[in-house]
DNA sequence: TTGACAAACTACGACTGTCGTAGTACGATA
DNA sequence: TATCGTACTACGACAGTCGTAGTTTGTCAA
């Protein structure tokens, strides 16, 4: 059973479970168990978000009207299953999270090393 | 005064907070109120970090062993204060959390769009 | 001398998202 | 009959961030 997400920071996660989410969602409304799946696939198994992660992010997200649940029976048998779809206010959100992003990725890109970004030469830093 | 961090996820950044303290520890000795400017100018001013939270990242870092603190005077007048150094234990950690940071980043950049890493199409995604 | 302001901290408590643990309920399979 | 996978809910602990506030020392100006 190895490690379960062996390297990936929960800090820095933390506050993106939701954007993974919304990024599911943004393509078709699904449901707790099929998202988790998708994400562990999309991260080739190097993230799997936790249960009562995903489940405590969908009921923040409905609250903040990111995203509105249905009950649907799923396809194999009528089981009943709790669907989510994104929301115009999800969508915008989710918008900003990926500029947020980006911009957050440049900042902490800036404090590592051993990256292709930077070339390390000498200590040519003259901030200050 | 504008806005502090405006765009910059505080949840992310927790826990790299330690990251770039000890970035900037990893090149000199250095104390509270200069980390913090350093950190100001190599963000070019896109973040600022709180003095609260550099304060208790040095508690829970000199806990842990990654940095060791001593009084020394300060060279503009002869004020004491508390310097910092990075330990062997604290450059270890540092680098593994590079190594994290480039899988994390690598993950998250997957569930972000309009990056310029990806190039999107319509939506040729078939995995699952 | 008084006040304001920057430097250099310390203390305390609230908040939030994650996560461990546990339990429920249904259907399918053995 | 039991186990497994699916599909959840509830609760409470934990940790890092951050707001608020207070202290002390030194500098500079009125």
């Amino acid at each position: 059973m190895a490690e379960m997400n062996a390297g990936i920071s929960s800090d820095v996660i933390r506050g993106y479970n939701d954007t993974m989410i919304l990024y599911i969602l943004k393509q078709e409304p699904s449901y707790g168990y099929e998202i988790s799946k998708r994400i562990r696939s999309i991260s080739e198994d190097k993230y799997i978000i936790k249960e009562t992660t995903l489940y405590s992010a969908f009921s923040r997200m409905e609250k903040n009207g990111y995203i509105e649940s249905y009950e649907a029976a799923g396809d194999v048998n009528g089981k009943k299953r709790t669907y989510y779809r994104i929301s115009e206010a999800g969508l915008a959100y989710y918008r900003e999270k990926c500029n947020e992003w980006e911009l957050t990725k440049d900042v902490i890109q800036r404090f590592i090393d051993g990256s292709s970004y930077l070339t390390m030469k000498g200590d040519t830093n003259g901030n200050d």
